[in-house]
DNA sequence: ATTTGACGACCTCCGCCGGAC
DNA sequence: TGTCCGGCGGAGGTCGTCAAA
């Protein structure tokens, strides 16, 4: 089944078919009817690789998911793929452990596979040009920056919520709700990334409203944003101070996973203590009691991305970098004290 | 930088450096290292797309996801794509409505891709020859089998649990520890697919206990194995029975639905009904009570439906039906009575 | 008998030219 | 003169075939 079956099948010249096909002007309409119908009806589909030859280049985005039990990642990657799809490319994906180097796994995904644009689903913060360089490609950083890095502005694009910002504003939710003694558990305060840009914003909002920082409420679990990482962690918390009235984590599966903990060592939620986080997926809108989380817009996020990778490769536009918003979900996790 | 240029650069023919590059026999020692040393020095690469062009076939995997919500699927993604970056191929993916047709959805993507071999994750289980006729290239059904339909067990490979024992084990379960009154959540029970399936093994549990099936304590939603969609067929259920002392549902993320249905409804678990699923996901440990469920190997299940569909490529194996075990884990959300 | 060259086919897109109305 | 369509050749790498050295 190729372009000339087509073409002899309703009596046209292949070049009419490609025409047909490239959505040119200059054919007429009831030639280019007949034309639709016999590529419905033969089932054609154009030889993607002779299509690629001609282009000179391949039609693949490659997708490099650093940590692959995030579950936000699983929400944003399922509009990315649709959206990868829409517009006719190929979507080439790389799962990769949190702690290994998405950068060297993205220039070898590109190598190989002869990558037009690279997605970066998580990494870090703080890139120098210098190790970008192997990317040779346009690539967009999803659902973070490089505030701690040097990459041009130029060079790069990147799509997501305002870290510092969001976690600022869920630990200043708990305080205007009356909360003073608020822990915090995330992955490191100090790995120039997302971890640490949250707590950031969670010191600035204690210090704008008059809270001093108690180095015994921030616990660090030192890996990824890991489930029983932060299980253990909030029992760390518990045993070194019992008067807090509000954890702050740094997603839903762990803000999950600290209601747990909290309830296995006997306090309620959120009658004893508080808890807040930030993502949004679905599951966290089921758990008892519903987590009281910063949504990020996933759909958004994936749908934007890819938006932009795709200006990019086609030369609509050059590089953006998106800040989108964050909004509060209630759900019945924080109580007003 | 093309092969033309090689052949030019060391004054043979653009026949000469390609057998050279392919490695066959026919070719002079000297006239092979002044090739070779060409293609260094030029720092030449085949052209891939070309090269796809003639051969007819890429390396390509296509993986096909029914239902971007599950969960479960997302467990298994992670396995089968480290698995398949191991051996050498390249995944490509899809994400289809759970209401779409797969085969469909494969059978496109294998023309576009030029794919090698299939996965499908989730599908319909009655499948005849004549539908399949489309897809042409080897498959594994992961996670489902054809139990409701008509292929030949040779045509192709299948890596799953036994949905019905599965199903019919957790019911069990719960009769050995004194329920009689237990309620099922499903999809359909006549979708012949894995609802119908084990909805089965449901009704097979209570009659070989001599329990009579109550057709009010059956609830379909209709849909897939959505979280809404199970948490207001828990609530139908108990508008029409209030007696049941268990709820069976589908699938992790159901439970965890029915669970949130059941304690905004009043009804605490276990103390007045006990809740039992099928999946063993991480997260519906973390909730509250832990679900008492039936584990799927998800990282086997992904692991070897790779190896599977890799056997057939590279001829080392024909069709292969692998059934795997599902073991009980036992949470809280059960209580003996 | 062994090695090498030349050529067409594979498939699509695109630019260009020419013919038809 | 302008619109529509056919046809040709080139781009790219592989491989079989045939001819030539």
């Amino acid at each position: 089944m190729t372009i000339k079956d087509v073409a002899k099948h309703c009596g046209v010249s292949v070049s009419t078919v490609s025409r047909v096909l490239n959505g040119r002007p200059d054919v007429r309409q009831d030639v280019r009817d007949r034309v639709l119908r016999a590529v419905e009806e033969l089932g054609y589909m154009p030889n993607s690789s002779a299509r690629d030859l001609v282009s000179r280049q391949s039609d693949a985005i490659g997708v490099v998911v650093r940590g692959t039990g995030n579950l936000f990642f699983s929400a944003i990657l399922k509009t990315v793929a649709a959206e990868i799809d829409r517009r006719g490319y190929t979507m080439v994906m790389r799962f990769i452990d949190p702690l290994d180097d998405e950068i060297r796994a993205g220039a070898m995904l590109e190598r190989e596979k002869k990558l037009r644009g690279l997605l970066f689903l998580g990494g870090r913060f703080d890139y120098s040009p210098a190790q970008l360089s192997p990317v040779r490609v346009p690539y967009v950083l999803v659902s973070y920056t490089n505030v701690f890095g040097t990459l041009d502005e130029q060079s790069y694009s990147s799509v997501s919520i305002d870290d510092y910002r969001t976690a600022y504003r869920a630990v200043e939710t708990l305080i205007r709700r009356g909360h003073r003694r608020i822990a915090a558990v995330v992955s490191s305060s100090c790995d120039r990334s997302v971890s640490e840009l949250r707590t950031r914003g969670y010191c600035q909002a204690l210090a704008d409203n008059g809270i001093a920082f108690d180095p015994a409420l921030l616990e660090e679990t030192g890996g990824d944003f890991s489930m029983p990482g932060t299980y253990e962690g909030v029992r760390r918390v518990l045993s070194r101070a019992q008067d807090f009235t509000a954890v702050f984590t740094l997603s839903d599966t762990t803000g999950i996973a600290a209601l747990k903990a909290l309830e296995d060592a006997g306090k309620r939620v959120p009658q004893d203590v508080s808890v807040i986080a930030i993502d949004g997926i679905e599951v966290s809108a089921y758990v008892s009691p519903v987590l009281t989380t910063m949504v990020q817009p996933a759909e958004e996020m994936g749908r934007e991305s890819v938006r932009i990778l795709a200006d990019m490769l086609e030369k609509r536009a050059g590089a953006q970098h998106l800040r989108l918003e964050a909004g509060l979900r209630e759900g019945g996790s924080v109580k007003s004290l």
